[in-house]
RNA sequence: CGCGGGGUAGAGCAGUUCGGUAGCUCGUCGGGCUCAUAACCCGGAGGUCGGGGGUUCAAAUCCCUCCCCCGCAACCA
């Protein structure tokens, strides 16, 4: 049997998972079910990257081990995945037994053939901070953090030979320009980072302890790019006993990764299955993202979106269909409410729902639910049967190139003609007269024929709904698979039908939009996490110097997106340099001669090659920054207190 | 000149590989229909395809140049 092997990545659970991971998920499992529905043999994998230093703080911050900490948020990753009807064959957790030992041996492989070295990572180590920093970080020659002196220290490290592979690389991509997908993603890789030369990779680290040990040297850990990457060998039983086959799916067909990780994937893996001297992936796919108006989704900013809702409201199939119906797979694309409502209103209420609820009604009203044998087909009838015979060839041309938005519009191009095509026949008037019954029943059939076949084209996409429809218009599964798709006329003549509830319900725009909203802002206010600060001691407010000063000059400052360079009055006798990233909320020019607050007992921190010597102090909400501006009569030097 | 993506009707997008009448969805205006989820069908209005220059019989598409937006990296104390 063909076998058919694809992933998503493995996802940082650091926080709860939003609509843009639900969107790459959702793909793979559209890709996984057809794959499914032709026959293939499909392993569809994906899974969580537990390790690091960020969930070793957040599970600090929580109070709980790193362990706990995962194990709760991939609890609620795999809830969502339920949820969103995902099918896929296996969940991989970088902190299972099997992938730790794994690792481990791979590690030590690669560290036996030379590929891994031990070296050392040369910097500056400031003692009291316990921290290493490169030459270019320091500030003056000292700690950006501190300020005090800084030696010359090593730290021990192990490196992955990348360096070797570059050349490599590139023939692989010359060899097969289709490796990496689209192609500007090959572009940007040539010219970013191939072309420059590859460094070393650092692979272990030793300033902290959450991840795999590297069994033969204790105090370093394996970093992400080893632990994580391999994880589409060890969950097939690469190296281990868990899972035994490897052999059978391996090479993967294609990895659908995020266009932030297509790097990795795209140099670092291939590089390390070389050096592994394993076959290399056939194929990486870097999709866009999912952009909000007014730029990227972010915890920050507060607009994260969050798919539960949305799954709720609509339900799983509508949310489903419209991520990939709105959204080229390969580009951005902007996700809004209100796009969401449209779409599903228009397509999958008006066009899909409509089509099947009518052509169902009509069955029942006019023959009791059964069609008569004897039926009269009409020159009419060509366009449509022809097109819904044909649909699937284009339908899997599209999908063949992970092009969803354009296989589901050939599948709705032949939805909205059989509307138009209902327009054309007026069954209502053939059902006037007796003699008509005979081309009344041609043409429901041939309705449900449309329905047969466009239903079953769309299952990898919606499959609840699917499966709802088929059975009103009386298909079973075998009427319905891959094979059936590609004829017209493969239900019986004397089909029974059985009318069902609304399939999607037509959404009220205004209404809903409204209701989402303040769902949303529930949803985000319910857990307000580390939004209220820890109480502190007076003293350490005090410890706090905000002093008040007058903008004697400012600038943007050249290249730099947020920042301006303030050269600030505080009463010292000399202008003080602060740089503040505001430039997208105030004009340099519209500053000087206000009076403002800064904090200037801060340690000096280099920024983009410049010094800063203090922070302006605003006030942030909702995206919208306001610059602290005090009376101008206070005199400069002031302390706040 | 750091790298990349983009600028096409009121909104969102396709079309650009390989030049040949500018298309789709939503919205809007008018009409039709009554089987259906106030749904469906038909028609209209609405675009100097970011600006300028060039190649060509012919340019959204190829070449040059400029402008604007967005993302990535170094910056957000």
């Amino acid at each position: 049997m063909k076998k058919y092997y694809i992933t998503t990545p493995i996802y940082y659970p650091s926080d709860k998972l939003h609509i843009g991971h639900t969107y790459c998920t959702v793909a793979t499992d559209a890709m996984a079910r057809y794959k499914r529905m032709q026959g293939y043999d499909v392993m569809f994998l994906t899974g969580t990257d537990e390790h690091g230093q960020k969930i070793e703080q957040k599970a600090k911050e929580a109070g709980v081990t790193p362990q706990q900490f995962v194990d709760r948020v991939v609890a609620g990753i795999k809830e969502l995945w339920k949820l969103m009807n995902i099918s896929n064959d296996r969940f991989i957790r970088t902190t299972d037994d099997y992938h730790v030992s794994a690792i481990q041996k791979i590690f030590k492989q690669l560290y036996e053939q030379g590929d891994i070295y031990k070296s050392v990572y040369k910097g500056k180590y400031c003692t009291p901070c316990e921290s290493f920093w490169t030459e270019t970080q320091l500030v003056d020659g000292k700690c950006p953090d501190c300020g005090r002196e800084v030696q010359d220290a090593e730290e021990e490290a192990y490196f992955f030979r990348l360096s070797k592979y570059a050349d490599q690389i590139l023939k692989l991509y010359e060899d097969q320009p289709d490796f990496l997908e689209p192609a500007s993603r090959m572009n940007e890789m040539i010219n970013n980072f191939l072309k420059p030369g590859l460094e070393d990779l650092c692979v272990s680290r030793t300033s902290f302890s959450w991840g795999i040990p590297v069994d033969f040297d204790p105090g370093h850990v394996v970093y992400v790019w080893v632990d994580a990457l391999s994880n589409y060998i060890t969950a097939l039983g690469y190296q281990n006993d868990r899972y035994h086959d490897y052999e059978k799916y391996w090479p993967a067909d294609v990895h659908f990764v995020g266009k932030e990780i297509t790097r990795f994937h795209s140099i670092i893996w291939p590089a390390m299955l070389m050096a592994l001297h394993l076959p290399l992936p056939k194929k990486v796919f870097g999709h866009g993202w999912l952009l909000l108006e007014g730029g990227k989704m972010s915890k920050s900013k507060g607009n994260v979106v969050d798919p539960v809702i949305l799954a709720d409201r609509y339900g799983v199939d509508a949310l489903r269909y419209f991520l990939l119906r709105e959204f080229p797979f390969g580009s951005d694309g902007t996700f809004s409410n209100e796009a969401l409502i449209s779409r599903i209103n228009s397509d999958l209420a008006n066009d899909l729902g409509n089509l099947l609820s009518r052509t169902v009604a009509m069955v029942e009203k006019y023959f009791d639910g059964t069609l008569p044998a004897q039926q009269t087909s009409a020159p009419l009838d060509d366009t449509l049967i022809s097109m819904a015979a044909s649909l699937r060839d284009r339908y899997e041309a599209q999908m063949e190139k992970f092009a969803f938005q354009n296989a589901l519009i050939e599948v709705f191009t032949v939805i909205s003609r059989a509307n138009k095509y209902i327009d054309e026949t007026t069954p209502w008037i053939l059902a006037k007269s007796e003699a008509d019954r005979p081309r009344l029943a041609c043409v429901l059939y041939n309705l449900l024929e449309v329905l047969r076949i466009s239903t079953g084209l769309l299952l990898p996409f919606i499959p609840v709904s699917c499966e709802k429809a088929w059975a009103q218009i009386g298909a079973t599964s075998e009427q319905t698979a891959w094979d059936t798709l590609a004829t017209f006329g493969v239900l019986p003549r004397t089909v029974s039908v059985t009318k069902g509830n609304t399939l999607f319900p037509r959404i009220d725009m205004q209404a809903e939009l409204k209701a989402l909203e303040t769902a949303q802002a529930a949803s985000q206010t319910a857990e307000p996490e580390s939004q209220k600060a820890e109480p502190i001691a007076i003293d350490d407010f005090a410890k706090v110097e905000m002093t008040v000063c007058k903008v004697l000059a400012c600038e943007a400052v050249p290249k730099s997106k947020k920042l301006l360079k303030f050269q600030l009055d505080c009463g010292e006798g000399v202008p003080r340099q602060i740089l503040s990233g505001i430039a997208q909320y105030y004009k340099p020019e519209d500053l000087i001669g206000k009076t403002l607050v800064a904090c200037t007992n801060l340690p000096p921190r280099k920024m983009m090659g410049l010094e800063s010597n203090g922070m302006i102090l605003s006030a942030e909400k909702d995206g919208k920054l306001n610059v602290l501006m005090l009376d101008d009569t206070i005199p400069v030097g002031s302390k706040l207190c």
